[in-house]
DNA sequence: CCCCATCTTTACCCCATTTTTACACCACAT
DNA sequence: ATGTGGTGTAAAAATGGGGTAAAGATGGGG
């Protein structure tokens, strides 16, 4: 079960909502998205994330509407997005109960900050930052630390980058030369074994049984797949 | 007595304090100022506000080491206002734990906006802890003192700063380069070897045994992590 | 102007990690 | 059986990152 903070953004654009599913998975949050305020609304009280991205620019409602239906019932943090500059605008967001108001065009680097922030505002504050896990195996990006069944497992650098690259991709087969290329930037195909000896070295620190593993399987004459 | 929030300015430019001291005292906020970060660090420990604007460009110290050094024992929501719009440095400030950031010129009406979220936010988390313990370890910031088992360690700056660094991230492995750039705001990570000389002092003077550490571990390739 | 603490630079050795090498294994075809 | 191509594993050799000491440079305070 993915206990990652879950993130539901409410915004009419499409190209938007991708741009901000893809930073945001990337950071191992969970993410869950609205076209308009109405559907917004409903998937707060239903799915509870613990930060809401609301576009102020919906059409089917003022997104300060949102703002207030849903500062009634819950303290969950709101961020506005909003193309429009204008001080009168973020006042009165910010005192309807919006917790920042961040103006477009911002950065994706700016937003998971201030994302950041307002998860550390939590009371419990159990710093829920995220984390990717797989079964008994966890991820702490952030940390730069891998963990089985809450045991800290050390990967030098290749390893770690290695598994990063796995887990990035959970189902997928990876050919050998995408592997070799993505951690060595090598594109000659020639030393694949590089790729066999390091999923040997993985495979003898992640799984109990490397002969039967449970995490990365061989795809002869191919590559690798990760988990499932 | 005046139970109204009191808000800390540190900020050099007297017309902004004043300006702002006008525009707080105005809505029956208690208003206190430092020029300098020195002064405003202290200001924060002994009159405990409950908000704190601060100005990036201090004459004394970089803005970032005042979050740095107030963070690690408090949680007062601190704002930073700062002329300077670059995404890097609100990332940084807003990762290393300031609330807000706002860009110079602002309105007063938005700045009042923003106060009232932070007070909002506020889960009575201003409390200040008496020092930072780590073990046997111990640090007090506002004096700017370091304890191992009640004997005192003397620091130089350069290792009082690294220090400080590692004690806001413990259990994260940070890298040569985040080092380099926390302590000694160098671009090139070419000398990285300079994050080696001062683990190693600091080693020398923090661990019983340097080569079997219990503070500062080495990951080879990547970085460094403090405790945990 | 000199002294001293601190920071920077240099030098050298050790060891983790990576790369290379070697070989056993298995499935499958001849 | 024997061979072959792809794979797993162990263990050497090579690489370069890291620990440490100490000399040289810097700069602030007396």
């Amino acid at each position: 079960m993915n206990r990652n903070p879950l993130i539901l953004v409410i915004e009419d654009d499409p190209a938007i909502r991708r741009f901000l599913k893809t930073g945001l998975e990337a950071q191992g949050y969970r993410f869950e998205q609205a076209g308009s305020g109405d559907t917004g609304i409903a998937l707060i009280f239903s799915l509870q994330p613990d930060v809401v991205l609301l576009d102020l620019g919906l059409p089917d409602m003022e997104g300060s509407q949102v703002i207030q239906e849903v500062r009634v019932k819950t303290d969950v943090p709101i961020l506005v997005l909003s193309a429009r500059d204008q001080e009168k605008e973020k006042i009165q967001a910010l005192e309807l109960g919006a917790d920042d108001y961040i103006t477009k065009p911002f950065g994706i680097g700016e937003l998971l900050a201030r994302i950041k922030v307002s998860l550390r505002h939590r009371l419990d504050s159990e710093q829920v930052l995220p984390q990717v896990a797989f079964g008994n195996l966890r991820l702490d990006i952030s940390a730069r630390r891998v963990f089985l069944d809450q045991e800290e497992v050390h990967l030098t650098p290749l390893e770690y980058k290695l598994l990063l690259i796995l887990t990035q991709h959970p189902g997928k087969i990876l050919t050998h030369s995408f592997l070799l290329e993505k951690v060595w930037g090598n594109l000659s195909n020639e030393q694949s074994h590089y790729v066999r000896i390091y999923m040997a070295s993985l495979r003898k620190k992640l799984e109990k049984d490397p002969t039967a593993p449970r995490f990365i399987f061989t795809e002869t004459g191919v590559g690798y797949r990760f988990f499932e």
